[in-house]
This record gives C-alpha cells, sequence and structure tokens, in this order.
DNA sequence: AGTAAAGCAACTGGAAAAGTTACGTATGAC
DNA sequence: GTCATACGTAACTTTTCCAGTTGCTTTACT
C-alpha cells in the first residue's frame, strides 16, 4: 500500500461500513476489500475503537461494527481519531537555536497550526454517510 | 538531520542572510551554520536559485546571495520554491476504484486543495525580514 | 473441545530522504 | 598559465518511516 493510507483505509472502510451500518464485518473481509492485511486493519480501526467510531467483538460471530449512526461520524472524527496530522508540524527542534530561528519556528508553527484548524473544521461539515450519497 | 527538513534548511538560511543582504556566503559557511552537509545546501537552495530568489557564483571568492530585497520575499516564496506540499495530498489511487471511493476523494481532495491555497495565502503574509525582527 | 475472531509484540522489507563521496566545471588570485 | 576555491551533479550509502508479515495469546461462540 501506499504511504500515509491509513487516512485513506478508514475512510475507506467506514464509508463502506455507513452503507449497512449494524453489520459486523471481520478484519479480515475487510482487509481483502481493500487490498491490504488483517493485521494493519486491525492496527487503524483500533484507532477509530478508541475515538469510539467503533466496537469490535472478539470470538465466533466476532467483528467490527459502527459505534454510532453514520451520519454521526464526520470526516474529522476519522481524522482526528489516527493521531496523524497532516499539516506538517516542524516540532521544536532539538537545539533550541537562536532567536532569528526561534522567531521562524513560532511564526510558521502558528499557521500552520491555524491551517490544521481550519483543516478540521472544513473536514467536519461532511459525515461518512453523505460522502456515499446516503 | 530530521525528516523534512528542507523548508526549515531554506527559511533558516534566507533568514540569516538577511541580516546582511548583499553578502556572500558560501554552501559550506551555511552546512556548518545549519549543522548539516555542503551538498545538500547546495541541492535545496538550488531550487530556491531556480525561482528566482538566490544567485550563485562559482569560483573564488564565488557562494550564495539574495536576489531580491529580503522584504520582497515571502515565506510563501520559499514554500513554493521548494516543490513539496504541506498539505499531503492522497493523489489518485491506482486503481480507479469505486463510486464510494471515488466520492470520497473527491470530498477530501477539495478539501487539501482548499487548505494548501490558504497556507500560502498566509505564509505570503510574512516576508523572510520581518521573520527576524527586522 | 474446537473454531474463529480480535489483540499484541516482534520482525521483515521497501521506499524516501538525508548524508556522503567523487569528479567535473567555472572563476578569480597570483 | 597555474592553482585554489566554489558551485553542479551524479552515484552511492545510511537512516528512518511504515506497511506488511508472522506467531502467539486471549476471548467467545458452537
Ligand atoms: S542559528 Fe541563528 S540564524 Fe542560524
Ligand atoms: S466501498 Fe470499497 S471499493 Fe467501493
Amino acid at each position: 500500500m501506499k504511504r500515509n493510507s491509513r487516512l485513506s483505509l478508514a475512510l475507506h472502510t467506514l464509508s463502506h461500513m455507513a452503507g449497512s451500518p449494524g453489520r459486523v464485518r471481520t478484519s479480515s473481509d475487510i482487509a481483502e476489500h481493500a487490498g491490504t492485511n488483517p493485521v494493519v486493519v486491525r492496527r487503524v480501526l483500533g484507532k477509530l475503537r478508541e475515538a469510539g467510531l467503533l466496537t469490535s467483538e472478539k470470538g465466533h460471530a466476532g467483528g467490527w461494527r459502527l459505534a454510532r449512526e453514520p451520519q454521526n461520524i464526520t470526516l474529522a472524527d476519522v481524522y482526528l481519531a489516527l493521531d496523524e496530522r497532516m499539516v506538517a508540524t516542524n516540532e521544536a527542534s532539538e537545539t533550541p537555536a537562536c532567536s532569528v530561528e526561534h522567531a521562524l519556528q513560532e511564526r510558521v508553527s502558528g499557521v500552520l497550526e491555524e491551517i490544521e484548524e481550519s483543516l478540521v473544521k472544513r473536514l467536519g461539515e461532511t459525515s461518512i454517510s453523505e460522502v456515499r450519497g446516503g
């Protein structure tokens, strides 16, 4: 799979599940559908479970299920659940650096935070059920 | 050096140079100052030269110099010169995919493009001379 | 008991980026 | 004219990040 694909995998899977909410799916099924590996699926969906978007059950007839109405799960929820930040934050450099570099960091970080915020806001305007035309 | 450091290196160097514009610096000096390698510096600054932000001269007493007044070089100029895009665009997936996935791509890509645009706009509001309190 | 699922930890492999080495080319000093 | 110096570039090496994989454990249903 390609780089930074966790978000793609998560969104794809949730959108798919939004089609028949309540239905249980195994990580193997999901992996096959998404062209990847069950363990990778569990890793990603595990994050979504921690965020309260999904539930999982072990054992026979276990699997994954939406924890909420698909209308109540936004793209931002998914984005935030995987704690990647798309707007690459060049986080505090190891060496504190001089005043010039410090000022630079401040300025750039400030802008990036703003941008990140507006990204989340925009993503929050769409639910996973809307995406599939539902 | 850490990942995705090209922008950091470029901004740091230009901000530094904005302190005494007109002065020539060698890639060795810059590399030493930034804690990296002259070849890496030349790679990064080469991009800035292509974008018309810097000039370089070979030979004895050669080196790098700002091509414009530091007031006329914005953070956006630098960002765009290195053609990385910070807002990770999950570009068209190899397999065209079904309608659900397609709709998803459309939606997300649209938002990301918007965000990228506003990032550049915001970065364009600050010049490298402002950053150093000049 | 047996089977099927998630959970988890550790290892493997490939790709991207930084870093390095080596050599060519241009330019000013002498 | 020669030499030192600096950029330009290509090729190679090293590092780092992640997806992918394997193997084992735990849980729950039949
Ligand atoms: S460390 Fe201050 S300008 Fe470079
Ligand atoms: S929902 Fe997965 S390919 Fe269409």
